[in-house]
Formats: C-alpha cells, structure tokens, sequence
DNA sequence: TAAAATGTACACAGGTTAGTATACCTAGGT
DNA sequence: ACCTAGGTATACTAACCTGTGTACATTTTA
C-alpha cells in the first residue's frame, strides 16, 4: 500500500503540532493522540521522532512550494508582474491566522548541529524557492538576474521574520515596494 | 548585594547554551553546570527557567545593540554612510564562528504563546534597532526616511536568516548593494 | 488459504525535565 | 556574639520524554 493514510494522518497531525508549537515542544505522544492513532503504530511508520520531523518537513515543503508557485502564476502572466505578485502571495500567507513564521527556519533553530539531515532538507528547500526566483528574474530578461533574485529572497525572509515578529502582514507590502525599486533600477531589459 | 557576579556568570553560562543550542534543548542542570554553581543557587537568583531566559534575553539585548551601535558609528561619520555600514557590522557577525542567527527570533520560533512575556522582550528589541535605523534614515535627510527604514530592517532580518540558512556571510554583501539601490532612490535630499 | 504487513491496546523501561527539601557552611552588618 | 542572606552539596519528587515488549486483531496480497 503506498502513500497509507494512517501515515498521511501522522505527517499532517504533526505539522499542525510543530507549526503552532515548535518541534521539541511536542511530543510523540501528542502527535499520536491527535491524530487518533496509538504510539506504536507511529513508530511502526517511523523509526524515531527525528524520521517523523524529516517526513513532515519533507511533505510540507512539497505542498508548500507548489500552492505558492501556482497562487503566483494564478495573479500575473508576465515575469516581472510574477516577482512582484510573490509578495502578494506572502501577504496572503501572513494572514492566516494558523500563520507561524517559516518552519524551515524554526526547525534549523531548534537543530543547530551541523550537517543534521533536518538542516538539509530546510537548505534544499530554500535553495528551490531560490531556483524558482531566479527564474522569474531571468524570463524577466533584467540585467544581474542572479542578484536581483538574491535580493528578492532577502526581502521575502526579512518579511516572513517581521511578519512573525509583529504579527502583521504589513511587512509584505515595504518588501514589495522596495522590490518595486529594485527592479525598476534593474533596467527594463538586459 | 547589587548585580552580585554569580547572577552574571549564570546568564553568560545560559547565553551561550542558548545561542547555540536552543531554549528547550538547554536544561538547567547544564546551565548550572557550566556556570560551576549550584543548581539550587541559581533557584535563588531566578524562581524559574522562564525567569532565567528573560534576564538572559535582556543581558543580551543590552549588550548586543550597545555593541552593534558602537561599531556603526566607528566604520562612518555621515548618516547614509552609517546606514550602509550596519550592513559590514552584520557581515562581521555572521562571520563569527559562534553565529546562529538572531536569539531572539529563535526565542519567539520556541515560545509561539501570545503575549507571553518573553515574546514582549524580544518584540521589543527589534522596536528599538527599528528606531536606531529609522534615527539615522531622518538624520540622512532621505525622503520616506520611515519607510527605507522598514525596508532596510527587511533586508537586515532577511541577510540574518539566509546567514544562518546558508552559513554564510555572503547574504551581507547582497543586502548592502539593495539597499544602496534603495537609498540612491530615496533621493539624495528630501 | 496462508503468510505478511499493518493495526490496536497497554504497560513499561530508562532517561531527562523543572523545581524542592534538608542540612550545613560562610561572610557581613548591626 | 548573633542573625540573616547567599552559597554548597546531595538527594529527592513528580512529571514528562523517546522508544520498546508483548499479545492479539485486521487487512492485503501472493
């Protein structure tokens, strides 16, 4: 049986934990009670609580990324009007109430050991949101895409963080009117 | 006894066990441990970990911007110049080998409860480096000086979690050459 | 039909956590 | 000389943590 529900079930109870909790905060016991489902069974589909945070993060980060970049493509054709839409995207996101700040970013801070297989998938995952900017900058044809795109990252980490901080969802809009300039500034074409 | 030296020598043992490994990582058996006193000392000097992590937080605190103020104002004299000189202090800290991103965010990510009092403390830090960037963005005679200011603490914010995402300075450099551009746009007069 | 995987229920091991009890020591102030 | 406050040392509680043992039920699949 591939894909079982019962682990499905286990993941998505978890994230909701470790979203609103942080990952050391939660135990498996809770996990397993939230999800109406007993601790042995939970560890018959993981071998420890550390293979569960890793199956999580994984999952959501699949998830995650594919609505942001379809919610992006959703509200702008052209590939400036996508860079800018992001920060749109982003709003919406802060504004959820079940909003939390980035939980790639919690989980390095909450696993600081160096070469940690949690830490890797969060770098992969940021390295992907990172590809897929980059991408927009260059269909957008401006000049010093690569650092544009890493200057749109910034903007958007600084936003998740103050969103976070002041639980606000203005922050969106300062990085998106900085990316405004930034772009702009960019030149039109290469 | 005023700021007796035993309160202090706990804070800096739990400064650094925080910094590095997280709150709920650090029991207070280690801390008390490293500091060489007795765990039932430090009961006497704070009723509990939560205490404990809010004197440490506001040691911190105190330090750090003392600190980061200092050297902007030691690498330039005029107000843009410092404005662009936070951004090679940043860089200066993310290369030091014990960083690890910003304690106060980790301390938030940890402890998501509203209105807790450890949530308020690092709230207000980041009110106060928000001041000292917007002080210097008015004192630069920029128009939308409050604005560049909150652009400038997203870039900041967004180099730290890239810094520690990446374990690299490099976010550093990037965030400075956006806000140059950002400043450059802000006009050079009001 | 039989074997294998997945599931339940529940107790338990072994370790760590925050915080306390008890008893004694020492230094300072009055 | 005496009392109080801060400190030491050690053992303890009670809760919680991750992970397992055991015995049995259900479902899948070959």
């Amino acid at each position: 049986m591939i894909g079982s529900s019962k682990r499905e079930q286990l993941i998505q109870a978890a994230l909701e934990l470790f979203s609103k909790n942080g990952f050391h905060a939660v135990g498996v016991d809770t996990i397993s009670e939230k999800a109406g489902i007993t601790k042995r069974t939970l560890y018959h589909h993981f071998k420890s609580k550390e293979e569960l945070i890793l199956a999580a993060l994984r999952y959501y980060d699949e998830r995650f990324r594919n609505d942001f970049m379809r919610s992006v493509e959703g509200k702008a054709e052209s590939p400036v009007g996508r860079l800018l839409a992001v920060f749109d995207v982003v709003e919406e996101w802060f504004g959820k109430e079940d909003f939390s700040g980035c939980l790639f970013v919690g989980a390095m801070g909450e696993y600081p050991e160096e070469g940690m297989p949690i830490r890797r998938v969060c770098q992969e995952s940021k390295v992907l949101t990172r590809e897929y900017i980059k991408g927009l900058a260059e269909k957008a044809q401006l000049k010093d895409a690569k650092q544009l795109a890493e200057q749109i990252i910034l903007l958007i980490e600084g936003a998740i963080t103050m969103a976070q901080v002041n639980k606000s969802s203005l922050s969106a809009l300062h990085a998106k009117k900085a990316a405004e300039v930034l772009i702009q500034n960019s030149g039109p074409f290469v």
